[in-house]
DNA sequence: CTATGGCACGGATT
DNA sequence: AATCCGTGCCATAG
């Protein structure tokens, strides 16, 4: 199975050759949409081939091979998972504004769906209708909390439009109803808020300042350094802080928040568009998993035959910048082939030992390093890392998680601690639980436990006494 | 006195 | 070389 994938390899002979695998590799399937397509306006040598559909199973087919998934091996062993790369533009940006601003009453699951068209309702009347579309594209991309993650010059770029204008729209939503939904940070939806309630309460002094200068000692609870950056006094640090978790929102996508979430990062859910698809054929322990690395428009780009042609007879004054666009088109397509080749050969042995962690859930996850991956698979471990970096992978249960996850070294011990917490009858100590961890094979420091927990947003022993609901 | 959070250090990872 | 992560130590709150 080696065979077909390794007579394509290419080898990186040049340096131009291995700098731009190492940019592709490091490229989302949005980003290398977006690349693709740059090149495509921008060299001529390069032209999209008709698109070629599997007559089964409709799929979008990326060589000359017959469909990958349709002359899959009966065999076929759990070891052995079906890996291709597939083009799947219908997961990208365009499709998705365009179909959402033609029929919003369809949408991917109601909880993402609703608030898009409810924002949009409410600034409908104040939107110029020539932005309707930018507006459909920036509450699409919205994550679950509700912030634009994407920046706005890749939205600008997209539209062809100035960043400015992308601002002004994103200004109307901002100031609609989940106050704050579209804006880039929770620091930006803190302030968005902070603005329209001035009108309406008092709001403690150096508030703004607070959110502006020291988002993360606030959100890490370093109120005595926050106070000494900002020159006042602890008690009103805390004043500061307790407006702000008892007034403002800085997930605007969520219904409410408590002071159960801490930290500013542990719970990136960040809305991606896939990168690689998992998904598994059957419910059954033994059929393989079925792997699709997005290649945006994968084999269909090629170097037109009529440039090429054209070459021969080019004018002289001419020749030189042809055969240049011809070497530049050359080079990307080898290219990416050979990033796709890398992801594909990556995504195997990962499915084989992430097998249960893609099937079962975290607890089953096992604690790999890039680098020992990358050893394994005989490249470089930076190559790992480019290719993991920024990637979103979509597991059989629908659920969308960063390819890093299935680099997390602690994610076991902390569902283990979990599942702790979970069936606790009264609250346990970081003491105890540390003990029971070790018990059970993880032998953790007190702190550590402590850390895990702040980390999946649990509270302390003794604030956490009979409530069960602890939600995430 | 006990339980926890903050800070900082050292070793592993990227 | 830069970053991340687990830990020990110490201060603070209850």
């Amino acid at each position: 199975m080696l065979l077909q994938t390794q007579s394509t390899a290419i080898r990186p002979l040049t340096t131009a050759h291995l700098a731009q695998t190492m940019t592709l590799l490091g490229l989302t399937s949005v980003e290398l949409y977006q690349k693709i397509e740059t090149e495509l306006a921008s060299n001529p040598a390069l032209e999209l081939a008709p698109e070629r559909r599997c007559p089964h199973c409709r799929r979008i087919l990326t060589d000359s091979n017959p469909c990958p998934v349709c002359t899959q091996p009966s065999n076929s062993n759990i070891d052995e998972p079906i890996v291709y790369v597939s083009s799947r533009e219908d997961f990208l940006p365009t499709q998705y504004s365009t179909a959402i601003s033609e029929n919003p009453e369809e949408g991917l699951t109601p909880d993402i769906e609703d608030l898009p068209t409810y924002v949009l309702r409410q600034i409908a009347p104040d939107l110029n209708p020539d932005d309707h579309f930018i507006a459909a594209h920036v509450l699409t991309s919205l994550d679950d909390d509700g912030l634009l993650r994407t920046p706005l010059a890749e939205i600008a770029r997209y539209h062809h439009v100035p960043v400015c204008r992308i601002e002004d729209v994103i200004y109307l939503i901002k100031h609609s109803d989940p106050l704050g939904v579209g804006s880039q940070s929770p620091q930006e939806a803190l302030l968005v808020q902070l603005e329209v309630l001035a009108e309406q309460k008092p709001i403690p002094p150096h508030t703004a300042e607070a959110i502006e200068e020291g988002m993360d000692l606030l959100s890490r609870r370093q109120y005595g350094e926050l106070g000494h950056k900002l020159h006042i006094p602890l008690a009103r640090v805390k004043d500061i802080a307790n407006f702000i978790s008892e007034n403002l929102n800085p997930y605007p996508g969520r219904a409410h928040w408590g002071d159960i979430r801490q930290g500013s990062s542990p719970t990136q859910d960040v809305y991606y568009h896939p990168d690689i698809i998992i998904s598994s054929q059957t419910e059954t322990d033994t059929s393989p998993l079925t792997i699709e690395v997005i290649s945006p428009l994968a084999g269909r780009l090629r170097i037109n035959p009529l440039f090429r042609e054209a070459l021969h007879d080019a004018p002289e004054e001419k020749a030189e910048q042809w055969q240049g666009d011809l070497d530049r088109a050359a080079l990307l397509v080898k290219c990416l082939q050979q990033r796709n080749n890398t992801l594909v050969r990556l995504m195997q042995r990962l499915a084989v030992i992430q097998r249960s962690f893609i099937l079962e859930g975290d607890s089953e996850i096992a604690p790999i390093t890039r680098a020992s991956l990358a050893e394994k698979l005989g490249v470089h471990e930076s190559t790992v890392s480019r290719a993991v970096s920024g990637k979103a992978v979509q597991l059989p249960s629908g659920r969308m998680v960063p390819l890093s996850k299935f680099f997390d070294r602690s994610l076991h011990i902390r569902t283990a601690l979990m599942d702790i917490i979970a069936r606790e009858t009264k609250p346990l100590t970081d003491t105890q639980i540390a003990k029971i961890l070790d018990k059970q094979g993880y032998p953790v420091a007190r702190r550590t436990v402590a850390k895990y927990r702040a980390m999946e947003g649990i509270l302390p022993a003794y604030l956490r006494s009979k409530n069960k609901p602890n939600f995430r």
